[in-house]
DNA sequence: GCATTCGCCTAATACTTTTAGGCAAACGCC
DNA sequence: GGCGTTTGCCTAAAAGTATTAGGCGAATGC
């Protein structure tokens, strides 16, 4: 018999497109195995763990959708920066469902720490660059662009917004004029 | 031997209670049973399977959620009632994390439909009613704030906002206050 | 008090997770 | 090319969860 030269990394690569088959919930060390045509127990030379492999593909989630979003923004500023990290998140959802939800993973703090996690908020940042904020109001935004993000593609995905009318893409577009026009003219602490 | 006198309602919240405090995802017929000190396959009259427990776990977060949001809203209107509203959510969230966690539970279609789901999306309706839109903005401004309310409470939950300055309450206020300003002056579709 | 119902039990099967120890393929060296 | 070492995948086994089938006794109703 010839090895199958298994890694944590392919076995990462494997957890992640079956995440995005049959969901992040449903991945399993035995799946994963399956898939390789090799006995459960040889998993565990390369992964700690059922909870480490759902780690690996966690951190692998939030490294591509960094590395999307630092393509999006680069040469863009303004509304069109805005309007391009925001697609960058729905996008992947659409198209990495499971990925999508790996990322939303709960890490320990030290590997949410390391992870890409922190480049996400940079570059919201750096997208705030082209709005005329100063700290606190910056964090404030930040963190709001991130819950509207994260919220919207959660409860779209989530069928939360059933198929009714009018259809989400419509309001995808308003939502995000609405944050522009927010971001234009940030209220003034009271 | 006395029986104890199962059922789908006390299996219910004994599974929110056990979803409050080891999570939503380790809830498990097994732990419920242990509970109960009866054997695993006695719930098995009650229940159809695991799915079954954490469907009802999720209906039951959702009605009690749109309950407390209800009462919040009665007798406040405009941003009075927005706050209201938000915090409702957020404490909720905090009181009852696996409880909220069971709440995002994917359901079937018409499970959703007739769940208290349904409610949640007529309140914030009725919330915008101290506000000037018309559809359909007014769905756009729904599924904002579902979207804010959401995220913000989901990322705050799973430490996305690293306990870094400022402090998430000082954020929250001032994303409510933004909110409030944006609704009071959404901006006309292009 | 007795018959029926129905609730919880035992038993059994099938997965998944995880650890321990074995054997042979692959690699490095002469 | 043979030889020893490493190391990667294997078998074995234990423990936990999910689920079904069928039994027996407690609760209920007359």
């Amino acid at each position: 018999m010839t090895r199958v030269r298994l890694s944590p990394e392919r076995l990462t690569r494997a957890g992640a497109e079956l995440a995005d088959e049959v969901g992040f919930e449903q991945v399993t060390v035995s799946e994963v195995a399956r898939r390789f045509d090799v006995r459960v127990a040889s998993l565990y030379s390369h992964l700690k763990n059922s909870h480490d492999l759902k780690t690996r593909i966690a951190l692998l989630a939030l490294e591509e959708l960094a590395d999307r979003a630092a393509e999006a923004l680069a040469g863009r500023a303004g509304k069109d920066a805005l309007t391009a990290l925001a697609n960058v998140y729905r996008d992947y959802a659409r198209e990495h469902p499971g990925r999508y939800a790996a990322a939303q993973f709960r890490l320990a703090p030290e590997a949410a720490a390391s992870s890409a996690g922190v480049r996400h908020a940079q570059m919201t940042r750096a997208l705030l660059r082209g709005y005329d904020l100063t700290e606190p109001d910056q964090t404030h935004a930040v963190r709001l662009l991130g819950s509207v993000f994260h919220g919207y593609v959660s409860l779209e995905m989530g069928g939360g917004f059933s198929h009714s009318a009018p259809d989400t893409q419509e309001t995808w577009t308003r939502v995000l004029d609405a944050l522009d026009a927010l971001l234009r003219n940030w209220p003034p602490s009271p």
